[in-house]
DNA sequence: ACGAAATCGTCAGTGTGCTGATGTTTTGGG
DNA sequence: CCCAAAACATCAGCACACTGACGATTTCGT
């Protein structure tokens, strides 16, 4: 465990495990695994399913708007609603009052998706805090909210909603 | 602010900022800016700094190995090592015991750089908590290990270390 | 010592995320 | 009213991060 002989450098004693940027980023891809594990059957990334969620609990948004909710660059938004619309789970419509815009509606379909997704995901946000105590995950939440609010303005793609 | 007549979906309910899932992946995109805003001058990112950081404390590591210490995909891996060593920050050496390995050693510019970056990457780490007051970042510390450690073999890329 | 299985690295393909640039449309000041 | 500025969407380019497949090599059972 601690042999002294070990040819490590000399310098640095850097702990990743000690870097709340390298655990974030753990914690992504660990939350990323489970939303994916549990919704297997549909074929959604977490990130079409918050986008496809957003539009269907608010028709006719632009997808500025909607990248506003769902925290993202607006040319990330316009893959990710493709990739939607591709599937047919919700469609662009030109807007007749602004031309710049494309308004953006669930279909049926894309509707019915979200209804059969929604128990997965939130059986997947259960298994990711699972490892804390009841007590610990009310916790958790409250810092999560908070860091990200403190920190909206640091990344490209603050939250609005 | 709260208009009753809005046109809004009749089904989910489901609020994003509730989703740990959500607030994790709002949290990486904050911790990636911080961390790329301090280190700018140097331009590496946080995936880069990590690699090279293992590689110089512990050289002669196989990828397999070092995509264990970061939490990577070794096909990640593969990538991340070949921008560093385009930019002659470390080695890729033909093990002679193995010839399947890659050992990898940071070389000297390499060894310089990491020595540099790490007051930026350090100052990154406390913008990331800053929201919190200084009890609650230890204890978010803590949960966060929680977290990883608990959920470690849920991802493809398990960390080791 | 030989062939099956395991291991190491790589590759192609998909999907987030970002920056910076471009084109189209709308809006607002003079 | 008209031209500059702003706003919306898109594009090219880069960098993670995953899956599944593949060659090359080593190891292990028989």
């Amino acid at each position: 465990m601690s042999d002294p002989k070990v040819d490590e450098a000399q310098a640095p004693a850097v702990d990743l495990t000690e870097m709340p940027g390298h655990l974030i980023r753990r914690l992504q891809q660990i939350a990323v695994a489970a939303f994916l594990q549990e919704s297997e059957a549909f074929g959604l990334t977490p990130v079409q399913f918050a986008a496809l969620q957003a539009v269907a609990a608010q028709p006719r948004v632009d997808q500025r708007t909607l990248a506003g909710l769902v925290g993202l660059d607006t040319s990330t938004v316009a893959g990710v609603v493709d990739r939607l619309e591709a599937r047919g789970l919700l469609q662009r419509q030109a807007s007749t009052e602004d031309r710049r815009v494309r308004l953006l509606v669930a279909t049926d379909q894309g509707q019915r998706l979200l209804a059969d997704v929604v128990p997965a995901m939130l059986r997947a946000q259960e298994r990711i805090l699972e490892p804390l105590c009841p007590a610990d995950r009310a916790e958790f939440m409250r810092m999560l909210r908070g860091l990200v609010a403190g920190n909206n303005a640091l990344s490209r793609a603050p939250t609005q909603g």
